[in-house]
DNA sequence: CCGAAAAAGATTTTT
DNA sequence: TCTTTTTCGG
């Protein structure tokens, strides 16, 4: 692409951001204001300018918009740029993969998952001989990592646990280390502190990478922020594009004022606002304004439609949760028979809890819709056996991985035979994974056990045979074989569904060489990219929202306790960040926005009187009276 | 070691 | 209500 297309199409503001080239930008970019158009043009006028697509550094927080950064760079200059485009994690194990022999570690090193994480935190809480309670593995996890993640000393987080999590968690970082293993903070962690202990490696960074940008920046925690300042150096060309206003993971540690500070950390900043909204009607941008209004943390910003006015955002109130779900179903059934696309509708809610009675109402009203879960894809318990399996394969340390499939399929080895195994290969120093065939020998147990371990080293043995000389796809297979795995899995319940799971797995697995950056891969991957976008409306969070957008947008549930939800009432941050919550959901909408609350509803299997949400007098205006419809519906 | 049963608790979840 | 986690008995 030429010089004077990169700008063709683009509004003064996004020239602005697109033309700069050096020295820190911070780009503002309100919703639908064409955010990835002005990053991805941006890269390519540097590129077309003359650095080198290697010097280039992208940041994102998801695979997908990775991914989409990638395509469209493509698109735009024709060919594969290099330019290193990723997740802030997926540095961070690219970072470790080259570097981790700094800190004694290998570069086959594992990566544990949140699981992984408390399965090895509930084993350390049994060997310091504390009683654990319910959910306490979650969190000392929790813990851990928000602490890391925030830069906070243990301490400073008041968490009210009954004992002292600090010896837990040394133990914790003791054990992982001897897994070799690093958990997601430490993804973050690790590469931090090296860079902040070396300046040599530091400048070998700094120059490895001059330009760096980052992407959704009002998400970033404590622990990526410093990453990134230490990346960039005083006068780095950092661009960093966010928006305040979206900022929706402060309870997983991220910092709205990141963004918001940018300024005072480069003085020498310049600063473009993308206020031209491309997406929404006059109408959603008015509701979504008046409401976000409301938050006094924020950079005030107008965004301006490039449309109509619209048709007015609707507050729809009912006398139940099934009448709502009901009316909701009804007016979709409307729209998709005056000829809108089931997949332009949203169904947008704050807890999954709520998915329920809105599922059974399109059950009813024959609806088609897809659900986006929470679980996902390399979540599920067949795929993480078999992946287990890979995992001791390139790191046969790794004791979460092999107490995960030592007894899978069901051959007799139970906790008490993993606790002799580990204490075994602990004493003698080798990789658990070894000493499997030594206890075997010097017969640490008997009867069944001892059997159950036979038979595992068997397997074990015969799966690193084969693994020396297929590809992954074959190695899987192979692993499926040896253990009689899918045969076992046809005996339960959900069975078959967790066999073509399996099968999708191996499908989706192209040849990769090495073993251990395919598992990075897949660690590093929550769902498997599969646009389900068919003729169907999608029903999600409004997390998950966060990105996508909707000719219709439907968001029920707007009272008291559910949207603010209750426990992010309590402090002016939460209900800020609750506000956003909502204003991400209404800017989804392109056409149509929907806002619905019950005067009662059934949680956890009690009926309970709801009041409306405070956010919902923030968006009525005076000149569009709310529209109150009682649904006489019967369910 | 495994299954049944009881108890407790139940946002959001980019990686 | 329903799911997860711990405990107890065979």
């Amino acid at each position: 692409m030429s010089r004077d297309l990169i700008l063709d199409g683009l509004n003064p503001q996004q020239k602005r951001a697109v033309k700069h080239t050096k020295g820190p930008l911070l780009v503002f970019a309100g919703a639908g204001s064409g955010k990835t158009r002005v990053i991805v043009h941006r890269v390519a006028n540097l590129i077309i300018r003359g650095v080198s697509p290697k010097e280039i550094l992208c940041l994102t927080f998801t695979n997908k918009a990775a991914g989409e950064m990638k395509d469209r760079l493509r698109a735009i200059l024709g060919e594969e740029a290099p330019v290193w485009a990723g997740t802030f994690h997926a540095f961070g194990a690219w970072f470790l993969r080259q570097e981790a022999s700094r800190i004694g570690y290998p570069s086959s090193f594992a990566i544990y998952d949140e699981a992984d994480q408390r399965s090895l935190i509930s084993k350390c809480l049994k060997e310091l001989d504390i009683k654990p309670g319910r959910g306490m593995s979650g969190a000392l996890a929790w813990l851990a990592n928000f602490a890391r993640d925030t830069m906070q000393d243990l301490n400073e987080i008041a968490c009210g646990l009954p004992f002292d999590p600090y010896p837990v968690l040394a133990l914790y970082e003791k054990r992982k280390r001897e897994s070799h293993a690093f958990d997601f903070a430490d993804l973050i962690f690790a590469p931090l502190t090296m860079l902040s202990s070396d300046e040599d490696l530091r400048d070998a960074y700094r120059s490895r990478f001059p330009y760096l940008l980052v992407d959704e920046y009002q998400d970033t925690n404590p622990a990526q922020y410093l990453l990134l300042m230490s990346l960039a150096g005083d006068g780095g060309n950092l661009c960093v594009v966010g928006d305040d206003d979206q900022a929706i993971y402060g309870w997983r540690g991220a910092d709205v004022g990141n963004i918001l500070k940018f300024r005072d950390d480069f003085p020498r900043a310049q600063v473009v606002v993308l206020e031209q909204n491309y997406r929404s009607t006059g109408a959603i941008l008015e509701a979504a304004s008046s409401l976000i209004c409301h938050n006094r943390h924020r950079v005030p910003k107008d965004l301006k439609s490039v449309r109509g006015r619209g048709k007015e955002v609707a507050v729809r109130e009912f006398t139940d949760d099934a009448m709502e779900a009901a009316g909701i179903a009804q007016a979709i059934e409307k729209l998709i028979a005056s000829g809108a696309s089931p997949d332009s509708i949203g169904v947008l809610y704050r807890v999954n809890s709520l998915s329920r009675v809105i599922e059974e109402a399109f059950a009813q009203w024959r609806i088609p819709y897809t659900v986006y879960r929470g679980t996902r894809f390399y979540e599920n318990r067949e795929i993480k056996d078999l992946l287990a399996y890979l995992r001791i394969l390139v790191n046969p340390r790794d004791e979460e991985a092999l107490a995960r499939v030592i007894n899978v399929p069901h051959r007799g080895v139970g906790e008490k035979t993993i606790d002799i195994l580990r204490q075994y290969a602990r004493d003698r120093r080798i990789p658990i994974a070894y000493a499997v065939g030594e206890a075997v020998i010097d017969r640490v147990v008997s009867g069944a056990q001892l059997k159950g371990l036979e038979e595992f080293h068997r397997i074990y043995a015969e799966i690193v045979c084969r693994a020396g000389m297929n590809d992954i796809a074959s190695i899987l297979g192979g692993i499926l074989e040896v253990t009689g795995y899918e045969e076992a899995l046809k005996t339960e319940p959900d069975g078959e569904d967790r066999v073509n799971n399996i099968r999708e797995l191996i499908a989706s697995t192209v040849d990769v060489r090495d073993i251990g950056r395919y598992l990075e891969e897949k660690s590093l991957m929550s769902r498997l990219d599969k646009d389900a976008g068919e003729e169907r409306v999608s029903i999600m969070t409004l997390h998950m929202s966060k990105g996508l957008e909707f000719n219709y947008v439907f968001i029920p549930g707007l009272e008291e306790g559910i949207l603010p939800h209750s426990r992010s009432m309590d402090t002016d941050r939460g209900i800020e960040e609750e506000r956003r919550l909502l204003y991400v959901g209404i800017t989804r909408a392109k056409k149509e926005v929907s806002l619905s609350w019950s005067k009662y509803r059934t949680i956890y299997g009690r009926e309970e009187f709801q009041t409306p949400s405070t956010f919902l007098p923030e968006i009525l205006q005076e000149d569009a009276p709310a529209v109150t419809e009682l649904c006489a519906e019967n369910s």
